[in-house]
RNA sequence: GCUGGCGUGGCUCAACGGUAGAGCAGCUGACUUGUAAUCAGCAGGUUGUAGGUUCGAUUCCUAUCGCCAGCUCCA
């Protein structure tokens, strides 16, 4: 999940302060504590610490305490501008302070942040006036973590003390509510109670469908197809293994050759891919190509691996083996606008039918890039003219794009207010270069296509890890693994039940019979732990009727029901794909 | 990969130096039941793995694997 950047500079301004108190209790609990840094974020706070005894959670409400006695006693925050070597002075033995010090740049003024008499810190500010103003402010240490002194793995690691900071306990009880939402809707916790999926110690990161897990995957697919089909796409499939020459022709050999599968074939050594396109652009190199032919839309449906770090798995989010739902698009300059005009559509209709709120990022030149200015500025110009021409608005992120062209991005919002990166679209004049790719124009000479790599989904996993918690496990009937579930009252409904599942599988529904002997209550429960859309309930009255009594997700109780009407109203919200 | 924490039957957890215990799930039987757990019985674990300390290890130590949080990374 990405961090949304906190807007409201008040409560910047008091979590920055409330930095600075929980830095203050830290020194005079550990008087040998190092300070370094300690920045508002998001949700709160943090101070990162050097010192050599561990902060153990069992001290966090001691802290806590002695951060409102320092509030409490309504100390000032005071700001004094010193000179470098008078900054140096005050600091000297704190080799952090001193580096930052050291790096900060000539002419620029130093300030420092006195909180009473017996504290101070190098520090930009702004900060409250007094701890007075912070008296109201909520605020809880909830961990404390390793951290890289500057967030360079190559440097000393500290200790970071996190803290959420809010400006009313009710705004702090609000957010501590939102992460125990987002925690019962952990894909890893309902993955394995709805038996969608697992991870194997055997496999770390390699996730396993499970049956049921499998049909929301098939379902995901099919829905895909279906709309690249409309849309005018092929689909191929590349092979899984490729050697390593191709590789090093597509540059990703020298950039992530360690984040790389690799096996030796009789001499030769092969990569199992971490991307599709090298082999996509194979396909393409398979024959000739005429500009009648663009644009060229071609899926494809790629398993990729990547040796990712084994302290960044976690259940279908992030995994070293995934399905990309690729598509590469080759095509004449000319058609660049165009082509991204469909594919931001596409993304649109996807992640609005799922009922996700997105915003798009548009990233442009990095530094370290290839190609020519022209090319990158019409290549920027053309997605800029796209997204204005769709009146969407857009951040642009100066400086982010890949290095082989600019790139729009999707971050998409969940039900409980969490924003994903999932789609991307990224031009690329990089490789058709590399691999030498051409097309025959009007003019009969050859030319260079461009190529646009997108996802919608990105990978099937994320998407699907994305959705289970989206939806908290209770996907709209025409995802659900089971949709229907028959509970009989007695066993005398029984043999009705079975008519009635014979009727519902006849005309393509999930559904199945509950013909256990136990309580109804029971069966209910178990269907709803399960969170199966519908359940019908049949018993004598029922049978003698020949209705069905209903009972959906979202209290909807009904009974005395036709099975026939009951039928149609589900095939039609699984046609309409209804959420 | 780094720092810290954690690995006990399918699941959720207990015991914390004296040869493991519960609930749920499973199986068997009884009950024929009207909207979120009917009752009883049975079965299930060499406590992640490998070493070590000890008369004795689930408990302490070391290593290793995995999981979790954060950091780093994410074409």
């Amino acid at each position: 999940m990405e961090k949304k950047i906190e807007k409201d500079e008040k409560l910047f301004t008091m979590r920055h302060s409330l930095a600075h108190v929980l830095a203050k209790a830290l020194m005079s609990l550990h008087p040998k504590t190092k300070l370094t840094i300690g920045p508002a974020i998001e949700d709160g706070f943090y101070y990162d610490i050097d010192l050599d005894e561990s902060i153990l959670p069992e001290e966090f409400p001691v802290i806590e305490k002695k951060m409102r006695e320092i509030i409490n006693k309504g100390e000032k925050f005071e700001r004094k501008v010193v000179s470098r070597e008078e900054a140096a002075k005050l600091f000297e033995g704190n080799e952090y302070k001193e580096e930052l010090i050291r790096e900060l740049p000539e002419g620029e003024e130093i300030s420092l942040y006195y909180l009473g008499d017996d504290f101070v810190d190098l520090c930009r500010g702004p900060h409250v006036g007094s701890t007075r103003e912070l008296q109201n402010a909520a605020f809880k240490i909830h961990a404390v973590n390793g951290a890289y002194w500057r967030g360079n793995e190559n440097n000393k690691m500290l200790q970071r003390v996190y803290a959420y900071g809010f400006k009313t306990k009710a705004d702090l009880a609000q957010h501590v509510a939102m992460l125990e939402e987002a925690k019962k809707r952990d894909n890893r916790k309902l993955g394995k109670e709805l038996e969608l999926f697992m991870i194997s110690p055997e496999g770390p990161g390699f996730p396993f469908y499970l049956p049921n897990g499998m049909i929301v995957r098939n379902l995901l697919i099919d829905y895909w197809r279906d709309l690249h089909t409309k849309a005018g796409y092929k689909e191929i499939s590349t092979p899984i293994m490729l050697s390593q020459h191709l590789w090093q022709t597509s540059g990703h050999w020298d950039h992530y050759k360690n984040n790389m599968y690799t096996t030796k074939i009789d001499d030769t050594l092969f990569a199992i891919k971490p991307m599709n396109c090298p082999g996509g652009i194979l396909v393409y190199k398979n024959s000739p190509h005429s500009y009648r032919d663009l644009p060229l839309r071609v899926g494809e449906l790629g398993l990729v691996h990547r040796h990712e770090k084994s302290g960044e798995l976690g259940g279908l989010l992030r995994v070293r083996c995934f399905t990309q739902d690729d598509a590469h698009i080759f095509m004449t300059p000319a058609q660049i606008k165009g082509e991204i005009k469909n594919v931001v559509k596409l993304i649109d209709e996807v992640y609005s039918l799922f009922g996700f709120k997105y915003n798009v990022e548009l990233s442009t030149r990095p530094e370290n890039s290839m190609g020519s200015d022209e090319d990158w500025e019409m290549a920027t110009d053309a997605l800029r003219s796209a997204l204005d021409e769709l009146n969407l608005d857009y951040v642009v992120n100066e400086g982010d794009g890949a290095f082989y062209g600019p790139k729009i991005d999707f971050h998409l919002t969940d039900a409980i207010g969490r924003t994903w990166q999932c789609g991307t679209i990224q031009l690329d004049f990089q490789l058709p270069q590399r691999f030498e790719l051409e097309y025959t124009g009007e003019d009969g000479a050859k030319h260079r296509p461009i190529m646009i790599h997108r996802v919608v989904y990105g990978s099937i996993e994320r998407f699907m890890g994305i959705l289970i918690e989206h939806f908290a496990g209770a996907f709209p009937v025409w995802l659900a693994p089971e949709q229907v579930r028959i509970l009989p009252i007695t066993d005398r409904a029984n043999e009705y039940g079975s008519k009635i599942l014979a009727q519902l599988q006849s005309v393509g529904l999930r559904a199945s019979l509950d013909d256990r002997n136990e309580k109804v209550g029971y069966k209910i429960r178990e269907a709803a732990t399960m969170k199966i859309p519908y359940q019908i309930i049949i018993g004598d009255e029922e049978v003698a009727n020949q209705t069905i009594s209903i009972r959906g997700r979202g209290n909807e109780n009904k009974s005395g029901l036709k099975l026939a009407d009951f039928v149609e109203r589900i095939l039609q919200e699984v046609k309409t794909r209804k959420i």
